[in-house]
RNA sequence: GGGCCUUUAGCUCAGCUGGUUAGAGCGCACGCUUGAUAAGCGUGAGGUCCCGUGUUCAAGUCACGGAAGGCCCA
């Protein structure tokens, strides 16, 4: 009651004033595009990279090491995928960082390789024979860079925190150097030879191909089918068949393939004789050669019984014997494989096992060499065209020639891509070999530069034996632990079938391979004899080291071998190497050149780090490079865990591309919404598989990230007065809802521990949801308000509650430390005088005692421990039953709401009947349970059933301050309760 | 064409070894509040668990076949 001596106008005004409503600067909206790059910079201020590190050291802690796998520098812009790779890595090396670990993070850049060549050739007027060698590399070293600054400015402005200023960079002669050394002693244990191979080879690029540079597309071929004649024996009245969609590659055939197993069968028709096929084929070939007379007259046949038949080349005076090989089937064609070793894979291999030549009169740009020979035809439209246009070019005086010449062509300087084939088709037919020619549709191999069709060819390259340590290997493979582990199964699978690993490259822009020629000693193809010497190629090593790889083509052969070996080689007749390393070599010799080589991450042994993280296109990529490299030079795997993520997709679950026009671009994302949506958005989803990404999705995840804030503010507003020095409550002296609270945030810190330590983030994204909406937004703080609104400053019940909240902040704050770090700065940065000062102090554990006031920073708090005391089992479980009426009173209250009788629940009272056993539970509850279900009165009884009735209170009246009804003697002349009493008279005597 | 993988409400995710009416949050609709206010609360409607065929007393869950999409390989 107002005593007679303060003011009853005081009084009046103090009913509004003395309501503490939450006071806070925090703002509503993160606007992340304005504020993020503010709170990064303020990061950079205090060298937030750094200091983690110092701080762990100080600590004594282990280490903790994520090897970044370099991006390629084809861009200055970064992909959606890339972004989320470095989001995740930043998550892990943040919470690990908070966990205790020291996080050393050295951020890689690939530098090397076609992509870049392709794009700096591009830009050179006159092309690539313009500039001189050095020029052409000294000009992509710019490019690479350049396009490093452009990478590296969005990578930052995602929040990354690496050690930016000392990258590494494939390019970098340190790199350099340890790299050629590491493939020096691949060589010296035997496992880098030079053999002839037939490779992918593209003519528009002029160089082999490794596999990641081959795409397949829709490609419309020359289907032939043609006859080889049997020369003598038994069959010396049939010929065999192939069928083949690349006629060019005719002129190089040199057998005739069959499978020991396959039933072959004599056909006959009337146009073309008796043909040789495999019988499952006979319909087939019967329907797409249209020889309708076509008929069976002797099958039985097995191919091992037709292996030596020598059968005719049907343009050249020359044998194609028939041979066997498993790789023939019965899956098209005829069963009787066209077999030229200079063009084919598979050619090569059984043509090795045959002794067969490898002819591959194919020059590097695509042109026939004068070893494809001379054919017979007859000039008709389309050849004299082609012969016109050849023989215009040697000579522009030369006549033309008349469609009906017959005549003998040099295929040489034909293009097997342009005017080969229909040459090689009119050959046949004049030969009498072509049973038919269709077009026929296919994928077929691209290059993915030059867009041109690939072919095979057998060249001179250099290759790493997997033989010589595949086991080891998969023994490896064995001992790391594999995220999720179905990807162990992959690369297994990979790593058991591959072949061996072809490491050079006709190319300019790459890490010279440190290998000379010696041209006074000629093997038996003429090719001077290869030295790989691993004295010399430390000796380059160290030349590399000061001056870059580029040094190997400024220099002279002498200059790149130690004097002492001056007599053992003698530079003069030593030819420099031209090839380049596979950029796979490059990035996988990481391990060498970055984790050996910098203190920070290696121990005295080589040792493997804990973890790499890529896209799971990785698996045959780095992954694999690195562990073929360090398992050969290292004994060991280069990691312990790998973590695999999928690839991103538009909102349909399609690919992205740029004719489909569904591309999202990180750096469109982080303008519109900011950073910290994009990292939210990584944390959202399940990234093992393939991961969507769109419009709604983060129009989805900004409302999320509305609604953390907004948990966020409504702490910091409510703990604007809060000094937890002297304010804080003993856990005894909080209402039961308090325990209840804090017994949940011990649930979810243990849950979301346990979903980080398993890179479980997607659980983060809805246990934090979870908490922020249904725990605390519609539960703890609607019930709360109440208490901290009316029940008086320095209350022990609004005190209660802020001391919980803290409790809450403290943790919250730091649970958004990995995947939101701008929100966490932005909440910590608002926190009050008091609050930072207790959050700094030892007490609270948020920061590690060895931490110097600068380093004091949310950045660097510590990950929130369970705490014990705070768990209250039994507590939790009374109260999850009476939770479940208050689902039952709120069905209730809506009703009465619906029907207009009620517009605030605190109008209505709420008769309960629990059964028996919860009698007392409920009875010892009442005020907490009135408060909980915001409602003025209950009623407890006991009943069959549980059951409950909202009612509208009748003879209540509403309290004008706190709102609640309280029966009519219990309100003073200005209706205001007791409690708001008190209140008021206490705001009014600390005016 | 081959290997591996994915497919549960509009979105993001749970659904362990097969067991009642398939869950959560968000979004949406309707209502309330105006003392978290470009906020907050309540209630509600949303699902042929990609399709088909099997196994089983019982299938989102197991088997086989297929579709769509993805990565890798040819």
């Amino acid at each position: 009651m107002p005593t007679e001596n303060i003011n009853a106008e005081a009084y009046k005004k103090a009913i509004k004033e003395s309501i503490d409503l939450p006071k806070t600067e925090f703002p509503m909206r993160g606007n992340g595009p304005q504020r993020e790059p503010e709170f990064q910079s303020k990061w950079n201020g205090i060298d937030v990279y750094n200091e983690g590190i110092k701080l762990r050291k100080a600590e004594g802690a282990d280490r903790f090491i994520l090897h970044d796998g370099p991006p390629y520098l084809s861009s200055d812009r970064i992909h959606i995928g890339t972004a989320l790779n470095k989001i995740l890595k930043d998550i892990i090396t943040r919470y690990k960082l908070q966990k205790g670990y020291q996080v050393p993070y050295i951020p890689g850049y690939d530098s090397h390789g076609l992509p870049i060549e392709t794009a700096v050739v591009k830009k050179i007027k006159g092309g690539r024979n313009a500039v001189s060698v050095p020029e052409l590399r000294e000009k992509c070293k710019e490019f690479a860079l350049k396009n490093l600054k452009g990478q590296e400015e969005k990578f930052k402005r995602l929040g990354i925190l690496a050690d930016w200023e000392n990258p590494y960079v494939t390019l970098k002669p340190d790199y350099e150097a340890e790299q050629i050394k590491l493939f020096g002693e691949m060589a010296a244990k035997g496992y880098i030879y030079r053999g002839l191979k037939s490779v992918h080879w593209s003519y528009g690029s002029q160089t082999a191909l490794a596999d990641a540079e081959i795409e397949y597309q829709d490609h419309v071929s020359d289907s032939i089918y043609v006859k080889f004649k049997v020369k003598e024996g038994e069959y010396s009245d049939s010929s065999f068949v192939i069928w083949t969609t690349t006629p060019w590659t005719i002129p190089a055939n040199l057998a005739i393939c069959l499978n020991k197993d396959v039933e072959y069968c004599v056909t006959e028709s009337i146009d073309f004789g008796k043909l040789i096929i495999a019988k499952d084929l006979f319909e087939t070939f019967k329907n797409e050669t249209e020889l309708e007379d076509l008929k069976i007259i002797k099958d039985g046949i097995k191919g091992s019984e037709l292996e030596g038949i020598k059968t005719q080349h049907p343009l050249f005076d020359r044998e194609s014997p028939i041979i066997l090989g498993d790789h023939v089937t019965i899956d098209s064609g005829t069963g009787c494989v066209h077999t030229a070793p200079g063009h084919g894979q598979e050619d090569f291999e059984v043509g090795k096992q045959y002794g067969l030549d490898v002819l591959c009169p194919v020059d590097t740009r695509g042109f026939y060499t004068k070893e494809a020979g001379t054919v017979k035809i007859t000039v008709n439209e389309t050849s004299k065209k082609i012969l016109d246009k050849k023989s215009k070019k040697a000579d522009p005086e030369a006549l033309e020639w008349e469609v009906g010449t017959q005549l003998g062509l040099e295929l040489q300087g034909l293009h097997i891509a342009d005017n080969a084939n229909p040459i090689v088709l009119d050959a046949l037919r004049e030969a009498k070999s072509l049973i038919k020619h269709k077009k026929y549709h296919h994928s077929y191999p691209f290059c993915w530069r030059s867009k041109t069709p690939l072919l095979f060819r057998a060249t001179e390259q250099w290759f790493a034996s997997v033989d010589g340590f595949r086991e080891k290997a998969l023994s490896e493979i064995d001992e790391v632990k594999w995220f999720p582990d179905r990807a162990k199964n992959r690369i297994q699978t990979m790593v058991e079938g591959r072949g061996d690993w072809c490491i050079s490259r006709q190319r300019t822009w790459g890490v010279p391979i440190p290998a000379f020629y010696d041209k006074t000693k000629l093997d038996e193809y003429g090719n001077p004899e290869a030295i790989l010497d691993l004295e010399i190629i430390k000796y380059v090593a160290e030349i590399f080291k000061t001056e870059g790889s580029s040094a190997w083509y400024a220099k002279e052969a002498k200059d790149l071998i130690p004097e002492s070996l001056h007599s053992k080689y003698n530079p003069e007749n030593l030819v420099k190497e031209t090839d380049t390393m596979d950029v796979w070599f490059d990035s996988g010799s990481s391990h060498r050149s970055v984790v050996n080589l910098r203190s920070e991450l290696n121990s005295v042994e080589f040792e493997p780090v804990d973890m790499y993280l890529e896209g799971s296109d990785q698996h045959r990529g780095w992954f694999q490079s690195s562990l073929l490299t360090s398992v050969a030079v290292n004994g060991i795997r280069p990691y312990n865990n790998v973590l695999t993520h999928g690839f991103v997709m538009d909102e349909q679950g399609r690919k992205m591309s740029k004719s489909l026009g569904n591309v999202v671009d990180p750096q469109d994302v982080i303008k519109d919404n900011g950073a910290d949506i994009l990292r939210l958005w990584v944390a959202s989803v399940d990234y093992t598989v393939d991961i969507k990404v769109g419009k709604n999705i983060f129009k989805q995840l900004s409302d999320i990230y509305r609604n953390f804030r907004n948990t966020s503010r409504f702490i910091l507003g409510n703990l604007s007065d809060f000094n937890p020095e002297a304010d804080a409550l003993s856990y005894d002296e909080l209402w039961d809802l308090d325990k209840l609270i804090l017994h949940r945030l011990q649930g979810l810190t243990e849950k979301l521990t346990e979903a980080f330590d398993n890179y479980d983030f997607s659980k983060f994204y809805q246990l934090i949801q979870n908490f922020c909406s249904v725990d605390l937004s519609s539960f703890y703080f609607d019930i709360c308000k109440d208490r901290l609104y009316t029940h008086g400053k320095t209350s022990k019940s609004r005190r209660a509650v802020q001391t919980v909240t803290l409790e809450i902040l403290a943790n919250l704050n730091r649970f958004f430390v990995p995947i939101l770090p701008h929100l966490a700065e932005d909440i910590y940065s608002h926190t009050a005088e008091d609050i930072a000062k207790y959050l700094k102090s030892k007490k609270s554990g948020f920061f590690s005692d060895k931490a110097t006031e600068e380093q004091k920073t949310i950045q660097l708090s510590n990950w929130p421990l369970v705490k014990p005391e705070f768990q209250n089992q039994e507590l939790s479980d009374n109260w999850d039953y009476v939770l479940s009426v208050r689902d039952l009173a709120n069905k209730s209250l809506e009703e009465l709401r619906n029907n207009k009788t009620i517009a605030k629940s605190l109008e209505a009272k709420l008769k309960i009947s629990v059964p028996e056993a919860k009698l007392e539970l409920f009875n010892r509850l009442k005020e907490e349970i009135k408060a909980a279900f915001i409602v003025s009165e209950v009623e407890i009884d006991s009943g069959l059933e549980l059951k409950v009735d909202a009612l509208l209170l009748s003879g209540y009246k509403k309290c004008e301050r706190c709102w609640k009804h309280f029966p009519e003697g219990e309100l003073n002349s200005d209706h205001i309760c007791n409690t708001c009493d008190t209140a008021i008279e206490e705001y009014l005597s600390s005016q």
